[in-house]
DNA sequence: CCAAATTAGTTGTTACAACAACTATATTCC
DNA sequence: GGAATATAGTTGTTGTAACAACTAATTTGG
């Protein structure tokens, strides 16, 4: 039995962490113009030209409503087009513009300094340990949320 | 060097793996009325009756505006009820109800076998590792914020 | 002792996130 | 081929969170 009360929660724990890690990222790139949730978002975009937003969705790890959301603030602010799907007229392909990518790249290097930065408390196989502990977490909740739906 | 990329970011992963966990517990506590994050709050009211706002928000790690709308909403349920503090003005004294009380008790196995159930994927000395990583990084982040405001 | 600074709490605004309901198009399968 | 079903995306609503601006009460320091 793992040990009691909030303090020792996961989920506690979890979000308390994440959002103070959130707000420091936050901090560091509100001069671009970007929230952390629309810079993965971003991110992916660049990662991957063309791309439907349900796809996007997929793997920015979030829901269609929230990914519309973010991909018209992201409009609004130049950083990415969308395109008519010529093969499903249902959907769309989203395509970074050059502003959008100079303001990634602009930024992905301040991801990895700020990450750098709040991971030097850890060693090097503890920041190993956790990312694949959190991944392997993920999954399993994942697929319990899954299963939960029938 | 880290991994780079976005999946392999703690920031990323974190919010993700959060945002599961908690759709998980939520779906678990819904029909008792209360969201997870209402439940941090209702949890650390029951802990110790009497404190004030203020120090409701720094155990449930949250600021002031969201605990106060956090205890209005548990007010408005009736799990709680505050009273003006004798010896300061501004300040209100929050003590949990007896409908809170049972709420809370009716709850608590349920987060325990929550955790249980998300963390089977780790052994016990993996969610210790988890535990103590993510505190040391909640610390480490939270220092490093404080830092910031100078 | 009183003006200045601090503190407790509230309110307004913006952004995410979850869910449900909806429109429009595509797919399935009888 | 057409009705039933599924899919892509949008919109509305509620709750959480951060920040800033505010009120009212308390503390501090000349």
């Amino acid at each position: 039995m793992h040990q009691k009360g909030l303090d020792h929660s996961i989920g506690f724990l979890l979000g308390a962490t994440y959002r103070k890690l959130t707000n420091f990222f936050a901090a560091r790139i509100k001069d671009f113009g970007l929230t952390p949730e629309q810079w993965a978002v971003l991110f992916r975009v660049r990662e991957e030209d063309g791309l439907i937003q349900k796809e996007l969705a997929e793997r920015a790890g979030k829901d269609k409503p929230t990914t519309t959301r973010i991909l018209d603030s992201l409009e609004a602010k130049g950083f990415i087009t969308k395109r008519a799907s010529e093969h499903d007229r249902r959907s769309f392909q989203v395509y970074i513009t050059d502003l959008g990518r100079e303001t990634a790249d602009t930024i992905e290097p301040i991801e990895y300094s700020t990450i750098a930065e709040i991971a030097r408390v850890l060693s090097a196989e503890e920041y190993e340990q956790m990312t694949s502990l959190l991944k392997r977490l993920n999954a399993h909740t994942t697929s319990l949320l899954e299963h939960e739906k029938e």
